[in-house]
This record gives structure tokens, C-alpha cells and sequence, in this order.
DNA sequence: TTTATATGCGCATATTTATGCAGGTTTAGC
DNA sequence: GCTAAACCTGCATAAATATGCGCATATAAA
């Protein structure tokens, strides 16, 4: 039984705040904060949730990759140039002349998990997505990595 | 049975190489590939020389920080002056006037577990270790994040 | 050396995390 | 509205990871 629309984004935007406070030692901590803050989640939930926001586990818990990692697409952010989608498992990407390849293959790395793949032209990338939502998500995510680029 | 004394950093130094090449999606994968370059060590070792190592898990497996993170020491090595033991249970860094403050933090936030504690007054920084082993790679750690820094 | 203390490691297992599946909800197309 | 397809979620459980304990070696002390 699904949540409204909303309350996904909200945990997720809730779990993102809790983290910026500080690690998270395991994810049943991360489900009694959510708890206290009015949400209902299941550790699965949470497992999930971080697997989509790209915490990474590090000897204090997990976290939210800072400035520095995550980085690999803020890095060639320079080299964007328009994106578009067509329909909702592709979106296309427009870069630099020659700076396609180098586009893809930080994304590639970047390893969101909403991506199915990606091929890149001489300035182009086409990105297979998942699904409509699993897309929106890619766009936000290119979005702050730019802020950050 | 402990192995000889070099065979755990000889191990752990096998361990960042193959990191370097790719992440390791398991520590069961990393007991393989050991194996095959004549390591033997179980799980239990590799999860205990990943904490060590600082590792952190991401969605495509265990990688080490790259520059970026882990750099919370590297960003003050500029401040560091001398750095000296004291038995075995203690390190004693000289900083910059004014600077012990922020370098204990530093210190406190990079999760180094050979570290037990430290304070910073002025100008000097005590930080606990655990044993002497601990001091060395402590001093060794803070060598290579200076090198980054 | 002999003795005492500390350390490294494997084993077994506790703890934590990931996931296949089924049920319920929203969304899209008629 | 009705139907079908796509999603989200929890449950149960598989998979993966962390750790207490005990032994064997190494190190320090005497």
C-alpha cells in the first residue's frame, strides 16, 4: 500500500536533513528518527532510500556524499549544454563538441541507480532511465550536481 | 595464529591496489581476488582491514576516498608544524598559533580508528592512540593526507 | 630465558542490509 | 467510470557484514 505521491520525496528529504546532521549509524536508527518525526518506514524502505539518494557507509555510519564524491558529474557540468527528455525512458543531453564521451562515462560512474545506461555520440549522450519518476529524479540530481560544478 | 608481521600490511596495501583497479562489490569478492594473489584471509579479516583501510561502501561496492573525502586532515595540513610520540599511546602535533582547535576537529571528524580521542589547546593537539601500532599508522595517515593537502 | 601482556586471526554467530514476492494504490488510456 | 499497467511498500528471508571469544604468536618485562 503506497504512500501518497508526496511521502517518498518527503522521507527522502527527511532523510537527507537527518544526515546532515550527522552519520547515521544503521538504518533501524534512520527509521526510529523518521519515526519521531512522524514518518512510517521499514527498515526495507530506508534501505531503499539510501541506495536512491547515493548515501555511501563509511566506519561512522552512513552519509551523504559531500562536495568531493558524487563529484564525478558536477566535474564535467561545464560541458552541458541542454537536456531534454523523450518520453519517459530516455533523456537526451546535448554537450560540448567532443565532450559527449567524457560525459558518459561520468555518469557511468556516478552509478545512479536510476540510469539503465547511456551512450555517447561526439555531442550528445542519450541515457536510458528506468521509468517517468526514476527520469524526474535523474534531472534533479544533474540539476545539483551542476549548483555544485 | 597471527601471520608474520608484515603479511597484514602487505595484505592491506593488496587490498587498496585492487580498490584502486575498481570497487569491490563484496568483501567475499575481495577474499577472491586476495586469494588468487596468494593472500589467505577470511572475511572477517578483510571487513577488519577495510575499517582500517577507511574504505567506504557505496552503491557500486567498497571503494577507497578518493581525494575528496577523507581530505578533512589533508584541508589543515597547511597548519601542522611537528609532530612527535610519546610512548606509545600518544601523539603530540604541533600546529600553527590559534590552530590546535581546528585541527583536533579535523582530527575527530576523519573517524580514524586508531585514534581513542584527542584535545587541542593553542598550539598542540594530544591525540590518544590506541597502542603502538596505532601510532604508526596514525603518523602514516596523517604523512599521506599531508601529501594531499 | 621465563613470564606476563598485547595483538592478530579464524570460527561461529549476532547484527545489519538487501531483495523476491504479494497486495494495495495511483496513473494512464479508453 | 473502468481496466490495465506501473509503482511503492511491507513481510519474510536471503545475503552480507561485524564481532565476542579463544588460541597461537609476538612483544615486553624481569
Amino acid at each position: 500500500m503506497p504512500n501518497s505521491p508526496e511521502i517518498q520525496s518527503d522521507r527522502r528529504q527527511a532523510i537527507r536533513q537527518i544526515l546532515e546532521s550527522g552519520p547515521a549509524g544503521t538504518q533501524l536508527s534512520l527509521v526510529d528518527a523518521l519515526t519521531s518525526q512522524g514518518f512510517v518506514a521499514t527498515q526495507s524502505s530506508v534501505s531503499r532510500d539510501l541506495k536512491e539518494l547515493g548515501a555511501i557507509k563509511t566506519a561512522q555510519g552512513y552519509e551523504l556524499p559531500g562536495p568531493g564524491k558524487g563529484d564525478e558529474v558536477a566535474e564535467v557540468s561545464g560541458f552541458l549544454r541542454e537536456i531534454e527528455t523523450a518520453g519517459p525512458n530516455l533523456v537526451v543531453i546535448k554537450t560540448a563538441i567532443g565532450a559527449a564521451q567524457r560525459v558518459a562515462l561520468a555518469l557511468d560512474r556516478s552509478g545512479w541507480p536510476e540510469m539503465v545506461g547511456n551512450v555517447g555520440g561526439d555531442d550528445t549522450v542519450l541515457v536510458a532511465t528506468k521509468n517517468a519518476a526514476a527520469q524526474r529524479n535523474l534531472l534533479a540530481k544533474i540539476d545539483r550536481a551542476s549548483a555544485r560544478g
